[in-house]
DNA sequence: CTGAAAGCGCTTACAG
DNA sequence: CTGAAAGCGCTTACAG
């Protein structure tokens, strides 16, 4: 148990003030360059670190950002996708030198959000699946703490992806390039706005091309998509998933049922965060940037925490089509687009 | 930008001084009842959460915990793995009030390590996926600060699984069940304890029933399994994988090359933290109980904070043995082994 | 029993 | 230019 490294400590070895190794340690100028050498060389050989507590109270700031996942339900917090935004998070946060503080809202006080920021021990949040009508969304950015939403949302900043367009896009990719004439739709959850905005393209495309189409409530889970494809109406044809866990679940129950896929059925699924690719057939996806999207709002959150105005804005980043075995191609029809760009 | 709310604001509202509101807020039993009555509406009032840092400098302790994943490499960091560990930190640190802090040691300084704990920015830290000689460990526990180790390591206090005993049974189900004559084994990272015990289990159980054996280096990723069945013995019929992620490799490369698993080769893994329920045919493998080792190791770690004193010890969990179909079983045969209660 | 000071470790605004 | 005090917000040991 050795003993902490105080500043007094090193003050005392070289013979100044604490103030003096502060200013040195710092690089202020005001500190010659020999005393500023001596207190280097004795913090150093001492170990010296700076208290993150006596910092943080004297700066009044953590040093420190906290990625906030609402629904603590393991559906969310033990997914990849999460491990994805928490490696961007990590990058962007570690060029900052600040902290990474996970924090989940367990029980229903939910004030997960208010508790970390209002204890300061964080100088601010990234906030990831918030539904809709999160009032403790609300309250946080009410709040005016320094605040970054990965996904979307008007009246926030966030940063996510044009799910309308994409979903639309990879709707189209069935109907146009493999001809499908009845598509069904499993939703994800409607309270979260990526799955009412991949609904609505869905819904786009098939009504554009004027096919058939069906719709059943998922909820994101293996389970939900196995049950989605329990009664499957006979001309269906084509399935598009609201993400790629439901088409996993849905792929087993068809394999067990003797369905060929694509053959008889195609599948498509949305997200990219490491399942798609390891079925058989691999599923063909929108390939969503996770850790990209997490480096670009962690960015702007320092920008929000360096004091910086920035009125609520929706970054939308470009997101890739990965066009594998389960909707009929062969891994070679992969091709990008950019939202973003239009 | 609403501003802090700190203790002295709700002194002065109640008409105390902050001792005596810390005292209420903290259950002192020094405050009346009417008092604390009066304090605890002005706090809820205007919303009082205690700030961190000043509590932190006080107490001299900082109320987190942190988890440190030493190689940074996307690899260990973007892994199912790490969610686990992270899911079950999250759990017990939770129900201790304590943050939770992730921290990968970026770059050759390599003193993450060092650095939470000397900033006291953690109170002890949970390590994961060490080196057997990684100096950054031996530093650690010199040290004395409260660590404890998921995994395996003389010296310090660890938890994890018996591999050794894990390995080998699961050989010689290839061996026993299934009448495997030639097995090769694929090992993980030989510089890691895992990879060593791994290796030592399968050869234990090949030596023991004289059938032949074969060795190939890996190092836990999905390529290098691919390339681990590149240059095959033609006698082999079945391949013990260190990982999971290495036999998903290696099923896609088989099947490519139209050798069929488990009909000609039987492939068994080790780990199941979510891959290997995926492929078709799905793989058979150790399930590791990666959250309840982080679960464990966290409690163990909350009593060396509070100051208890714990020898280094090692605490093995028991794993389950998941027969799936790439080792020739048919979902059924799954059973139960403890070897923690040998 | 209770009031109010001391001090955790740091940094910066101030006095000299 | 430089030395040393003040004070961030909290809690507990001390004085009364």
């Amino acid at each position: 148990m050795s003993k902490r490294v105080t500043i007094a400590a090193v003050a005392h070895l070289v013979g100044v003030t604490p103030a003096t190794v502060s200013m040195a340690l710092s690089g202020n100028t005001r500190i010659s360059a020999a005393t500023r050498a001596k207190v280097e060389q004795a913090a150093a050989e001492l170990g010296y670190v700076p208290s993150s507590a006596g910092r943080a109270l004297r700066r009044q700031q953590a040093g420190a950002v906290a990625l906030i996942v609402p629904n603590t339900s393991d559906h969310t917090f033990g997914h990849l996708y999460f491990m994805h935004v928490l490696t961007g998070l990590a990058k962007v946060a570690g060029r900052y030198g600040s902290q990474v503080i996970v924090s989940t809202s367990d029980g229903p006080t939910g004030t997960a959000y208010e508790r970390v920021l209002q204890s300061q021990s964080a100088d601010g949040v990234i906030v990831t699946s918030a539904a809709v009508d999160d009032p403790n969304m609300a309250a946080l950015i009410a709040s005016g703490l320094p605040a970054v939403l990965i996904g979307n949302s008007s009246g926030a900043i966030s940063v996510g992806i044009d799910d309308v367009t994409a979903s639309e896009t990879i709707t189209r990719h069935l109907i146009d390039v493999h001809g499908c004439q009845h598509l069904l739709h499993v939703t994800g959850t409607l309270d979260h706005q990526a799955g009412i905005d991949r609904q609505q393209g869905f819904l786009q495309a098939v009504h554009a091309s004027g096919i058939e189409s069906s719709m059943v409530e998922g909820d994101l889970s293996e389970p939900s998509g196995a049950a989605a494809v329990d009664h499957l109406p006979p001309s269906v044809d084509g399935i598009v998933f609201a993400n790629d866990d439901m088409a996993v679940g849905a792929l087993r129950v068809l394999q067990a049922r003797g369905i060929a896929v694509p053959d008889q059925i195609r599948l498509v699924g949305f997200d990219d965060f490491g399942l798609s690719r390891l079925t058989t057939p691999t599923i063909s996806t929108v390939t969503v940037p996770a850790e990209e999207m997490a480096r670009v709002a962690t960015e702007t959150l320092f920008t929000l925490i360096n004091g910086q105005q920035i009125p609520p804005t929706q970054t939308h980043l470009p997101v890739t089509y990965t066009y594998r075995h389960s909707c009929g191609c062969d891994d070679v029809a992969s091709r990008r687009a950019s939202p973003a760009a239009r």
